[in-house]
DNA sequence: ACCTGAACACCGTTCAAGT
DNA sequence: ACCTGAACACCGTTCAAGT
């Protein structure tokens, strides 16, 4: 396999255990037989590196998103296989979603890096917002939208629990309660809250 | 101020911008006027200084949310004041909650720091097990757990979901979609699911 | 085209030395 | 009790030099 590949694919590994700041070319140069120096050769900084790392990791997630969307009837079935998809981070070694590690670094990563994280985002909400609409194209726009903002933002923190608590039970249950949707308020509840923003 | 104690106030404002990974003694040493070697006086290893960090930040989180319990008769209102607290974090410089973005750092935490962070977790479920049972005593001790353990992990999700977007008004959206609970699953849509673990 | 060694300013840590 | 300078092995980056 080309050198550039071997780097891509350890510095992924990484990078979903330690994020960005916990990558580094001395090791990763290790990991694939060649001298620091060299990984300079493809990838001139570490931002260049990230920045690359990103952009695939996104290109490979819409990859599967998008067959599972085609092999999917329904939403549940689609949702399911989704939520599975960020459960396999943890299954590999408790690691998390590159992006969701590196939003919460946001403020030290360089500005390329810091926009094909954020293009990972977009492109997981866009993704659930397609799903919502074949099943609630009753739904408005805005209220699909939301709802997709919320479920991607729910795996983000149910990973993250997870991973602190060393269990990936912790990532079972946080995700079936909200597929239960035994959520913050019951119904009574909910007609006293004044809405936010 | 005692000078650990402005080491101590110095290294949050700086570890919820830039997590564990990026706290740095010198950096740290030149906001408090001595020079780093000195920091060691008062934490022996950089570890012994997330432990405290992360604890200190537990008691402080706690002493907040146990006032909000007091004061607060409704589930809404402290429900409401508990994710304002962690909006605040975002308010100040698009900061994250410490131990959010520790839990994300978990495989680089020095041990003491990890059971620290996981500790502030624990404090955490514990308090929203708390609010839920005074309004929902008809659930199981179970069910509240879980959903204590959901809510949770929403406002890190929200959090990290915001800090990438560098977009605030993404956190009142996503913890408003929660709050009225438009969630995974319509109700009939419910009905189809087979549940996880 | 691809790789390297050596140098640089930076990190946490240690320790002997100061007051 | 509290602080310091100097040293150590480590980082990303640069660059002249190799094939």
């Amino acid at each position: 396999m080309e050198t550039r590949e071997l780097i891509l694919r350890a510095a992924r590994l990484v990078a979903q255990a330690h994020g960005y700041s916990g990558l580094n070319f001395r090791d990763l140069a290790k990991q694939v037989g060649i001298k620091s120096a060299s990984i300079h050769y493809y990838f001139p900084t570490k931002g260049d590196l990230g920045a690359a790392l990103a952009k695939r990791y996104t290109e490979d997630t819409k990859a599967i998103l998008d067959t599972c969307l085609m092999e999917c009837s329904n939403l549940s079935g689609c949702l399911q296989q989704y939520t599975d998809l960020f459960r396999k981070a943890l299954e590999n070694g408790s690691r998390m979603c590159l992006c969701g590690f590196m939003a919460a670094e946001s403020d030290d990563l360089p500005d390329e890096v810091k926009a094909e994280v954020k293009a990972f985002g977009d492109m997981n909400i866009a993704w659930l917002e397609k799903v919502l609409a074949r099943v609630r194209s009753g739904a408005s726009l805005n209220s699909r939208k939301r709802q997709a903002m919320a479920i991607f933002a729910a795996v983000g923190g149910a990973q993250l629990t997870a991973r602190i608590r060393s269990d990936i039970t912790a990532y079972d249950i946080i995700i079936g309660t909200y597929q239960r949707c035994e959520w913050f308020f019951s119904e009574s509840e909910r007609a006293r809250i004044r809405p936010r923003g």
